[in-house]
RNA sequence: CGGGGCGUAGCGCAGGUGGUAGCGCAUCGGCUUUGGGAGCCGAAGGUCGUCGGUUCGAGUCCGACCGCCCCGACCA
């Protein structure tokens, strides 16, 4: 490509609208540009980089038996009716009518075609197993997108499902694809790697994710600092430090705090107690009604958990009037004591707890000498609370490590879930009908864009890896004008694509600072300039973009030792 | 949805107390220049987010709405 006809829109300065360093470098190094919140148009330089990506994703799939399809992202209610998601998925999902007033959605994952497919045409199990996959876009009306192409409304994904007779199968089907996304981010060139994470809205029992580090991520990662144990904030547990309680003498105690409503105040008020000697007692609500969450006063609840334990992915937090009406108390004088009417979810760290202090369900009152498991009726233990940054590790008692992340793939090991609602079944050895037991393996194309860039960038731009790079070289001529130098790069420029590789010519009719800066902004691995210093001698000088590193090479080598270090 | 900020030329911004819009960069023409975002001369480019109100007169004051960004909540 020749850059003077190429249509690269640089800038200058920094846009206004960017806070994530991809989100500015993407912006400034022309690959995309605005179209609304979290709508993005992706510019050729972008589009060069998604094929790439792309590229190396199909590889990998084909490389463990998955097979393509293309599917409609326009989905008829009905089918999203089947599966249970039209009323369990929340305003995150797209919804609409066609021009007979029927139904649609706008489909953020393809479970539901795929199991559809699946129902209708597989019917036995010698056709197990199966794995389909696709590339294709979805979206999701996001409460707040973000940092360009990190979180976006419409995007990129590739979705794949697995189809297996039993749980063995899908065990085998989830660590080929594990071991498949490994190899996708080394040759992406990032360094991800596996967390235990929470499967949320999906269903199913047990999902991973794959994680690159960055500030700009918005996913809390866990990490051990003596083992490999790694999980997703909302996810992860730590050693829970056995307490041993004296055991409380008499009977809850209650007693007057007119005015304390929250854990400070208790902690200060004469007779009160300290936070870790208090129960945080929490009113949510459900699709079935209202219930209890119960924490240590000094730890936080974590909501996912929450949605894990109680099974309900409708769960909210309780208005002032829903609490009243429940317990009868306003939110900063509730407890579980003596609770029947309500479910009550209580969080492993109060296990064994006494001589605990707690609201009284009535205004101005709390209770002492609580002991959890003796005054608190029909309790169901939870794992509820949030990690802490150097709490110790639950597998080898080391402190672990609280960082941000972005979460670049999710896999899930799905289960039932969708065969079952859908009535996804074939006949089994024994010529009885059974369940499909299903997995789906996402990975965020576009996603993947900026959290390359946000791994792969310094001060004056971009610095793509090899893999993903829109270009494998620049050429430069220092002078366009210069005959000699002219000649020297279109010749370069000729052969290095005789040699099959992607190359930028900068023909551009500018000063060298401009084109040097452009070059490291738009972040190509390799720039070769063309100069009248060197070329007196017969010599171009390579320059890698990561290491400003160059070297002076005979013209007829040039084609070569680019080729040799694009390693292709 | 709660909190905060912003909307004026392609990009970044300025426009006390109302008087008909400006700066830098980019763009176009010319000359000079040419190894890390050059200099000079000239030019083009604006429904000031939208609608309504106050006023002789609104970028500026008032109201409503729309859009975008950030924090939080939320989220395969």
């Amino acid at each position: 490509m020749r850059w003077s006809r190429a249509f690269i829109p640089t800038l200058r300065d920094d846009p206004a609208d960017s806070d994530a360093v991809s989100h500015k470098l993407l912006l400034r190094g022309g690959f995309m540009r605005q179209v609304g919140a979290g709508l993005w148009s992706l510019l050729p330089l972008g589009v060069r980089v998604v094929r790439r990506i792309e590229r190396i994703v199909h590889e990998e799939m084909r490389a463990i038996g998955a097979q393509e399809f293309f599917l409609p992202t326009l989905h008829p209610a009905e089918l999203w009716k089947q599966s249970g998601r039209w009323d369990k998925i929340d305003e995150t999902l797209f919804r609409l009518r066609d021009r007979k007033r029927s139904e649609m959605c706008l489909a953020m994952t393809h479970e539901e075609v795929f199991t559809a497919i699946a129902r209708d045409e597989i019917r036995s199990y010698r056709d197990l197993p199966q794995i389909w996959y696709q590339i294709q876009t979805k979206f999701r009306d996001e409460l707040r997108p973000k940092a360009g192409l990190l979180r976006g409304r419409e995007f990129q994904m590739k979705d794949s499902y697995s189809f297996d007779l039993d749980w063995e199968g899908l065990e085998r089907s989830f660590e080929i694809h594990a071991a498949a996304y490994e190899k996708i981010f080394e040759r992406v060139g990032i360094a991800a790697f596996r967390v235990e994470a929470s499967s949320g809205a999906m269903g199913g029992s047990e999902s991973c994710e794959f994680i690159s580090y960055s500030d700009a991520g918005e996913d809390w990662v866990v990490t051990c600092r003596g083992c490999d144990y790694a999980a997703n904030l909302e996810k992860a547990n730590s050693a829970l430090v056995p307490v041993e309680e004296p055991g409380s003498a008499g009977a809850p105690e209650r007693f007057p705090t007119p005015g304390i409503r929250t854990i400070e105040a208790l902690e200060q008020f004469p007779g009160g107690a300290p936070a870790a000697k208090q129960i945080k007692s929490l009113v949510y609500c459900t699709s079935e009604g209202p219930l209890l969450l119960l924490v240590r006063g000094d730890d936080e609840l974590n909501e996912v958990k929450a949605i894990d334990a109680t099974g309900d992915t409708q769960l909210r937090p309780a208005s002032d009037e829903e609490i009243r009406a429940a317990l009868g108390a306003s939110a900063g004088s509730l407890g579980a004591v003596g609770v029947t009417d309500l479910p009550v979810y209580v969080d492993q760290a109060l296990r064994g707890r006494s001589g605990m202090t707690t609201g009284a369900n009535e205004d101005g009152f709390h209770l002492r000498s609580v002991d959890v498991e003796r005054d608190v009726p029909e309790i169901r233990w939870a794992d509820l609370r949030t990690v802490r940054e150097g709490e110790p590790c639950a597998e080898c008692g080391k402190p672990l490590e609280v960082r941000r992340a972005i979460e670049v793939a999710h896999i899930f090991k799905l289960g039932l879930f969708y065969s079952e609602s859908m009535g996804a079944t074939v006949l089994g050895r024994e010529g009885k009908e059974v369940p499909i037991v299903m997995g789906s393996y996402g990975i965020g194309i576009t996603r993947l864009v900026s959290a390359v860039a946000e791994a792969c960038h310094d001060e004056l731009g971009l610095v793509w890896p090899a893999s993903v790079s829109p270009f494998d070289v620049i050429v430069t001529p220092v002078r366009t004008k210069d005959e000699a130098q002219e000649r020297a790069a279109e010749e370069l420029y000729a052969s290095l694509r005789e040699a099959g590789l992607e190359v930028l010519l900068d023909d551009r009719d500018e000063r060298p600072g401009v084109k040097f800066k452009d070059a490291d902004l738009i972040g190509v691995p390799l720039r070769l300039t063309v100069g009248p210093r060197s070329l007196a001698k017969g010599k171009v000088e390579l320059q890698e973009r990561q290491t400003a590193a160059g070297s002076e090479i005979p013209l007829e080598d040039a084609v070569e030792e680019v080729r040799r270090r694009v390693q292709r």
